[in-house]
DNA sequence: CTAGGATGGTCAACGTGGTTGTCCAAAACG
DNA sequence: CGTTTTGGACAACCACGTTGACCATCCTAG
């Protein structure tokens, strides 16, 4: 039996994560993009590269369609994001990524890489490997929920 | 070199955290304290058996004195802090944990540990141990930073 | 074909939790 | 003893979530 104290995993798993995070955004606000904030990731994710509606967009965030529709206003006057109106079903308006979104999406994918691989240099390639499968082992391999915006609170 | 995308490296950590606190939360939560919300973790944490003051907390949040003094406001509506005059210092009001306050932070604390047994029993008491020290190793064993609260947003 | 329900989007009002600015009482210090 | 620093509170404001209401459009049953 260990004696490490069980609070200091949730601990340590979220710092692993905030520091991840935090150096894509670092990297991200030097390359331009000094607005997105954290919570935005999921918000891109959610939509996708197919784009979605407020709705649909809501419901993956786990929050109202007129929040959904508030975050979209925000990333659209940010230049992330435009809506279009759908010429199949005039009550819907597709949200999509623009050019800009979707650069900033590649982008963060390929630091993300950039990040492991740091991480794999710094415990060995089998170690983190070993680490992501236990992860998975022991989270279950569930689909990511994006309804992140509302829990913490 | 692994194949694994390094953006499915932050949502694991996440997934993971996220886990453990929704685990704490439901639990205390059916043991009678269903208002007690992820955040409240690190207030308690930030106040500590000994308490602290409005400013102090806020320091260690990373927020403002008037925001910490909201925070405060409510979990001392919930019944979870009590202001008391510092009799050394008539401008300071101590804020410490009640009884209610403290049985709460014990409760978390065996909560964790049930759960880290748990992890322990699926991938083994050496891949946990790994774990931790991995993250520890590629985080660095900084003291944990509880500047949680604007963090996402 | 039309009446009625379901769906997508927006507006308004509100609560929470953060911010800054201001002010006051008490302590610390020259 | 006057001045500066500190801890706390109050107010106004903003970001972001909530509900409730409303309207246009689509779908479907009769």
């Amino acid at each position: 039996m260990s004696t490490e104290a069980g609070f200091l995993l949730p601990l340590r798993l979220f710092v692993g994560f905030r520091q991840l995070i935090d150096a894509v955004h670092a990297e991200l606000a030097r390359e331009g993009h000094p607005d997105l904030r954290p919570l935005h990731g999921f918000v891109f994710q959610a939509i996708g590269r197919d784009g979605t509606t407020a709705v649909e967009l809501g419901r993956r965030l786990g929050v109202s369609k007129q929040a959904a529709g508030k975050t979209i206003d925000g990333l659209e006057r940010l230049g992330y994001l435009e809506r279009a109106s759908d010429p199949a079903d005039a009550r819907r308006k597709l949200v999509r990524l623009t050019d800009r979104g979707h650069a900033v999406l590649t982008r963060s994918a390929q630091i993300f890489d950039e990040l492991r691989a740091e991480w794999a240099t710094r415990i060995g390639p089998e170690r983190l490997r070993a680490l992501e499968a236990d992860l998975v082992t022991v989270t279950g391999a569930e689909a990511f929920r994006l309804d992140v915006p509302g829990w913490f609170g």
